[in-house]
RNA sequence: GGGCGCUUAGCUCAGUUGGUUAGAGCAUUACCUUCACACGGUAGGGGUCACUGGUUCGAGUCCAGUAGCGCCCACCA
C-alpha cells in the first residue's frame, strides 16, 4: 500500500471511474428512496453554502444506498431569470451593446450560448465534492419538458382564477427594469431624514416667497421626490388635533395643485406630525389608502427610477435621487420646508444589484396564495411533512398564515414567458401552446404577453417537474413523493413554502417527507458569506488545499441543525487531520497482512486470503472464542455501538454528532487503544492468534470505513480497495451498511457491557500508571517497575491475563500483579524506580487528597440525607429512581472506603517516618 | 413593532427526555522523533455553564425575570 496519502490523485481519480460505472444510477431494486437537490442558479459558482447543503445530501444519498435503498438524487440548475440575464447583458455591454440593440429573440439566443458555454460551471464543481447525482437525470428548469410543466400550471391556474393580471403597485428595480416579488426586496437600515414640509391649508392667506404660510400644516416625509405625485394628505380620524381639517383640501406644494385631507386610520397619531401626505403611485400604503379613498393614482416616475413629465417639466428626466435634492431645494426656496430631522428606517434593496426599490404602479400578474395555503398548511399541522429542526414550522405557519399573492410576472426577456395571448378584438386566453388563431374570435392576428414568469415559478415545481411532470412517467410513480429536501431556512419562503403548495395541488401528495435545515455559512465575524464582501471561503480551494474529503469531513462535524456554520481556514485540518490518521492506520493494518516474512514474528502469505478479506468487508466473520482477549470483546462491542450511534444520529439529521460519534470511535477507541494493544498479538508467536488479531482489525475497520465512507467518499473508497475488501469494478458506494452484531454471536464470543466496563477500567490503570511515569520524570526509552495492586483475587487473575499488554503500554518491566488482601488492603498502582517501591496511594498528597473527598461527601450530603430517609420513608422511593439510589448508595461506600483507606494510610506513612 | 435563536474552557462549538467526576477540536504546558501516523503520541493546565430568583432529593438541562448579541418577518410616512 501506498506509503503516503495523496488525497488529490485520489479524488481525480474515483469519481470518473464511479459516473462511468454507473454507480449514481438508482438500481430499481429495493425501496426508492429520492431526493432533489436545490438547483443552483446556473450563474454561480460553487460557495461555501453549496458544499455545506450538497455534502449534507451526498451524505444522505450515500447512507441509504449502503443500506440498500434505490436511491435517486436529480441534479440540475435553474435558469435563474434575473440573475442570468444581468450576466449576459454585462458581457453585451463590454462589447458597447444593450439587449434592446440585439432584440428579444436575438438576446434569449445569446442568454443560451451563454448557457452552453459557461452554464456547466457548477454542475463540473458539484463533481469535485464528489456528489452522488444521477447525472442522467440532470434538469435545468428552462428544458423543454420543464417548461411544458411551467406552462401546463399556469394554465391549470389561470382557468381556475387562481391567475389573475392587475394594476398593482409592486415593487420595481430601477436598474433591472423589472417587478420582484415581496420577499426578493432586502430591507436594510437606512440613515435618513424626515422632512417636515408645510402644505398650505386651502382659504388661507398665502404668505410670500421666503416665509411661512400663515395658515398650513406640517407633513413629515422621507420622500419628498414623490411629492409631485400626492393626492391627498391624510389624518387620523381620531386625532383630536386635526378634527378641524376633516372635509378641508390643502395647496400642493410648487405645484399649487389642490388636494383633500382625508382620514384615515392607517395613519399613526405619534409618528412624525401625525399627517402623512399620500402618494398612491409610489408607496404600498398609499395605493391602499387612494383605494379605499378613490384617489387619482399619478405615476410621476419611469421605470428607469428618472422622474416623468407628471413630476413637472422641471424635475422631468431628472434621476430619482437628483431630483430629490432639487426638490428639497426647491421647497426651501419657496418657504415651505420647515426643518429637517434625522430618521432611521428601512430601505428595500433588489436582491440581485442591490439598487434601491422603487414603489411602481404597473400592470402585473399574480397568484392567488391563500387558497394554495390551506392544504400546504395541513401537509405539515398533519405530519406528513415535518421540518427538523422542528421549530422552524413555527416561521413557516407564521408565514403561511400572513400570506399574500405572489407577484410573478418579470419585465425581462430570459424566463418562461408567460403563455397569455390576446387578439384585436381584446380576448385574452391562456394556453401551454402558441394557439394559430383567437379561440373566441377567430382571429388569427394574436399577440403573446411580454413578461417572463418569476424564476421561482419553475422551482416551485422542481420535486415533480424533474421527474417527468406532467407526463405520468414511472419515475414519477416510483421516486415521488421525494424523501429529503436540505436547505436553509432562509428559502422556506421562496421554496420550500411554495414547493409544497406545487406538490399538493398539481400531484395531490406532498413533495418531500422532511425538510432539513442547516445553517446559513458565515464568516468568523460572523457575515454571512458573499461574493459582494468578498469573504468567502472558496471550496474549491480548500479542495485543493486540503481535500474534498477534508472539507467535507470538517463541515459535517461542525454543523449542528438549523445552527449557522461559522467557517475559518483551521476548521478543515480537523478532516485532513482525520483523512491522514484512517490511511496511516489502513497502512498499518495492511502492512501486517501482506509485509510477510519481513520480520519471524509476522505473519506468512497464507495467513489471510483476499477471499477472506473481502468476506470481512461484508460482515462475515468467525473466531476462535478461546483466542479472543478481552480488548478484541471491547472493540467488536463498540464497533457495534459506534455504527448504531451514527445510524441513528443520520436518522435524525445529526450530521455533527454523527461525525463526531465516527470521529471518537476511530480516532480514541480503535487507533489509540485497540489497534496499539493489538501490537503484543499481532507479534505473538502464536500464527494463530496473530490470525485472529488481524481479522478482527479488518472486520472492525472494514465497518468503521463503510461508515466514514458518505462523510469521506474517495479516502475510503481508495483504501476500501487498497486494502482488499472488494475487487477491481467493485465499489464501497454499493458495500452494506455494517450490519448489527447477532445475539448468537455476541455469546460465543463474550461481547458484553461488562466486559467493555472492565477493559474500560484497565485503561484507567494503565493511564494512571503513564502518569506517573511522568510524574517522575522516567524516560520513554526507560523501563519501569510497576507493581499493580488488584482489588480482589478475581480481577488479579484477569490483569494476570492482559499483564504483557498493560506492560507493554506502559514501557515497563514484567508486572506485578498482587491482590490488595496481600498488601494490606490497598488497592491501586505502584511503581517503582530503581530499587524503591511505592503503593500509588503514597504517591498523593495526602491532605489535598482528604479535602477533595470531603467535599465531595458534602455535595452528596444532601442527598446521602436522603437516601438514609428512604429507609424509613417510603415517599421517596417513588421519586428517585431506584437505580440512580443505589448508585448513589455505592457511591457513599465508595467515598467512606476511600476516606477509611487515606486514613490507614497517612497513619502508615506517619508511622513510617 | 412581531417572531425565533444564542450566551458553557483563551477561540469555535457539543451537551437527546433533569441523574455519578460538564465534553470535543484548535490553542497552550511538559516530555517524546518508540518499528502506522509530528497532519503524530503521552501526561497536564484551563470552566462560579451570562445574571437573578423559583421548582426539585438533584438544574448547564425545566419555569419566570434581567442584560448583551444575532437572525427572520413587518407598510410608522
Amino acid at each position: 500500500m501506498d506509503k503516503h496519502y495523496d488525497p488529490k490523485a485520489i479524488e481525480a481519480k474515483w469519481y470518473p471511474i464511479w459516473e462511468n460505472s454507473g454507480f449514481f444510477k438508482p438500481t430499481g431494486q429495493g425501496e426508492p428512496w429520492s431526493m432533489v437537490i436545490p438547483p443552483p442558479n446556473v450563474t454561480g459558482i460553487l460557495h461555501m453554502g453549496h458544499a455545506l447543503n450538497d455534502t449534507i445530501q451526498d451524505v444522505l444519498a450515500r447512507w441509504r444506498r449502503m443500506q440498500g435503498r434505490d436511491v435517486l438524487w436529480v441534479p440540475g440548475t435553474d435558469h435563474a431569470g434575473i440573475a442570468t440575464q444581468n450576466v449576459v447583458e454585462k458581457a453585451l455591454r463590454k462589447e458597447g451593446k444593450r439587449r434592446q440593440d440585439l432584440g428579444r429573440e436575438a438576446f434569449v439566443e445569446r442568454v443560451w450560448e451563454w448557457r452552453k458555454q459557461y452554464g456547466g460551471t457548477i454542475v463540473r464543481q458539484l463533481r469535485s465534492l464528489g456528489c452522488s447525482c444521477d447525472w442522467s437525470h440532470e434538469r435545468f428548469t428552462m428544458d423543454e419538458g420543464l417548461s411544458r410543466a411551467v406552462a401546463e400550471v399556469f394554465c391549470k391556474m389561470y382557468d381556475e382564477d387562481l391567475i389573475y393580471r392587475g394594476n398593482y403597485i409592486v415593487n420595481w428595480c430601477p436598474r433591472c427594469g423589472t417587478a420582484l416579488a415581496d420577499d426578493e426586496v432586502e430591507h436594510e437600515a437606512n440613515h435618513g431624514h424626515l422632512w417636515h414640509i408645510r402644505y398650505p391649508v386651502v382659504g388661507s392667506a398665502l404668505g410670500v416667497k421666503g416665509k411661512p404660510y400663515e395658515d398650513y400644516i406640517m407633513v413629515a416625509t422621507t420622500r419628498p421626490e414623490t411629492l409631485p405625485g400626492d393626492t391627498a394628505v391624510a389624518v387620523n380620524p381620531k386625532d383630536e388635533r386635526y378634527l378641524h381639517l376633516h372635509g378641508k383640501s390643502v395647496m400642493l406644494p410648487l405645484s399649487g395643485r389642490e388636494i383633500p385631507v382625508i382620514a384615515d386610520d392607517y395613519v399613526e397619531r405619534e409618528f412624525g406630525t401625525g399627517i402623512v401626505k399620500i402618494t398612491p403611485a409610489h408607496d404600498p400604503n398609499d395605493f391602499q389608502v387612494g383605494k379605499r379613498h378613490g384617489l387619482e393614482e399619478i405615476n410621476i416616475m419611469n421605470g428607469d427610477g428618472t422622474m416623468n413629465a407628471l413630476a413637472g417639466p422641471k424635475y422631468d428626466g431628472m434621476d430619482r435621487f437628483d431630483c430629490r435634492k432639487a426638490i428639497v431645494e426647491d421647497l426651501d426656496a419657496g418657504g415651505f420646508l420647515d426643518h429637517v430631522e434625522d430618521d432611521d428606517n428601512q430601505v428595500g434593496h433588489c436582491y440581485r444589484c442591490h439598487t434601491v426599490i422603487e414603489s411602481r404602479l404597473s400592470p402585473q400578474w399574480f397568484v392567488r396564495m391563500k387558497p394554495l395555503a390551506v392544504k400546504a398548511v395541513e401537509a405539515v399541522r398533519s405530519g406528513a411533512i415535518t421540518f427538523s429542526p422542528k421549530r422552524y414550522e413555527q416561521t413557516y405557519f407564521n408565514w403561511m398564515e400572513n400570506i399574500r399573492d405572489w407577484c410573478i410576472s418579470r419585465q425581462i426577456w430570459w424566463g418562461h414567458r408567460i403563455p397569455v395571448y390576446y387578439c384585436d378584438c381584446g380576448h385574452q386566453w391562456a394556453a401551454p401552446e402558441r394557439p394559430a388563431k383567437c379561440p373566441k374570435c377567430g382571429a388569427a392576428s394574436i399577440r403573446q404577453d411580454e413578461d417572463v414568469l418569476d424564476t421561482w415559478f419553475s422551482s416551485w415545481l422542481w420535486p415533480f417537474s424533474t421527474l417527468g411532470w406532467p407526463d405520468k412517467t414511472a419515475d414519477l410513480a416510483r421516486y415521488y413523493p421525494t424523501a429529503d429536501l436540505c436547505t436553509a431556512p432562509d428559502i422556506i419562503f421562496f421554496w420550500v413554502a411554495r414547493m409544497i403548495m406545487a406538490g399538493c395541488k398539481f400531484m395531490g401528495d406532498v413533495p418531500f417527507r422532511n425538510v432539513v435545515l442547516h445553517g446559513v455559512v458565515r464568516d468568523e465575524q460572523g457575515r454571512k458569506m458573499s461574493k459582494s464582501l468578498g469573504n468567502s471561503l472558496d471550496p474549491l480551494k480548500i479542495i485543493e488545499e486540503f481535500s474534498a474529503d477534508s472539507l467535507r469531513f470538517s463541515l459535517m462535524q461542525t454543523t449542528a441543525p438549523g445552527i449557522d456554520v461559522y467557517i475559518s481556514m483551521n476548521k478543515f485540518e480537523i478532516g485532513r487531520n482525520f483523512g491522514t490518521k484512517i490511511w496511516n492506520v489502513a497502512r498499518f493494518i495492511d502492512m501486517y497482512a501482506t509485509q510477510h516474512g519481513a520480520s519471524a514474528t509476522q505473519l506468512d502469505a497464507s495467513a489471510l486470503q483476499a477471499a477472506q478479506i473481502a468476506a470481512l468487508g461484508r460482515d462475515e466473520i468467525t473466531l476462535d472464542p478461546a483466542l479472543l482477549t478481552d480488548d478484541d470483546r471491547c472493540i467488536l462491542a463498540q464497533a457495534d455501538d459506534m455504527v448504531a450511534t451514527v445510524t441513528g444520529w443520520l436518522e435524525k439529521y445529526r450530521f455533527q454528532d454523527a461525525a463526531l460519534a465516527i470521529y471518537d470511535f476511530v480516532w480514541s477507541k480503535f487507533c489509540d487503544w485497540h489497534v496499539e494493544g493489538a501490537k503484543s498479538a499481532l507479534n505473538s508467536a502464536d500464527p494463530a492468534a496473530r490470525l485472529q488479531a488481524l481479522k478482527i482489525l479488518y472486520f472492525v475497520f472494514g465497518r468503521a470505513l463503510r461508515v466514514v465512507h458518505p462523510f469521506m467518499p474517495f479516502l475510503t473508497e481508495e483504501l476500501w480497495h487498497q486494502m482488499g475488501f472488494c475487487g477491481e469494478g467493485e465499489t464501497v458506494m454499493r458495500a452494506a451498511w455494517p450490519r448489527a452484531l447477532t445475539d448468537a454471536e455476541r455469546e460465543s464470543w463474550g461481547v458484553s457491557p461488562e466486559v467493555v466496563a472492565y477493559v474500560e477500567s484497565k485503561r484507567e490503570l494503565i493511564t494512571a500508571g503513564r502518569a506517573l511515569r511522568t510524574q517522575y520524570g522516567i524516560a520513554p526509552s526507560k523501563a519501569a517497575h510497576f507493581i499493580v495492586v488488584a482489588a480482589s483475587g478475581d480481577v488479579r487473575d484477569r490483569l494476570s491475563r492482559d499483564a504483557a499488554m498493560i506492560a507493554g503500554f506502559l514501557r515497563a518491566e514484567p508486572l506485578e500483579i498482587v491482590a490488595s488482601a496481600d498488601v494490606g488492603g490497598m488497592p491501586g498502582t505502584a511503581v517503582s524506580v530503581g530499587s524503591i517501591h511505592l503503593p500509588l496511594a503514597g504517591l498523593v498528597d495526602i491532605p489535598a487528597e482528604l479535602a477533595k473527598i470531603g467535599a465531595e461527601l458534602d455535595k452528596n450530603k444532601k442527598f446521602l440525607a436522603g437516601v438514609v430517609a428512604k429507609l424509613s420513608n417510603e415517599g421517596f422511593v417513588s421519586r428517585a429512581p431506584a437505580n440512580v439510589v443505589e448508585q448513589q448508595r455505592q457511591r457513599k461506600v465508595e467515598l467512606e472506603a476511600e476516606i477509611a483507606r487515606l486514613d490507614a494510610l497517612a497513619a502508615t506513612l506517619r508511622k513510617a517516618e
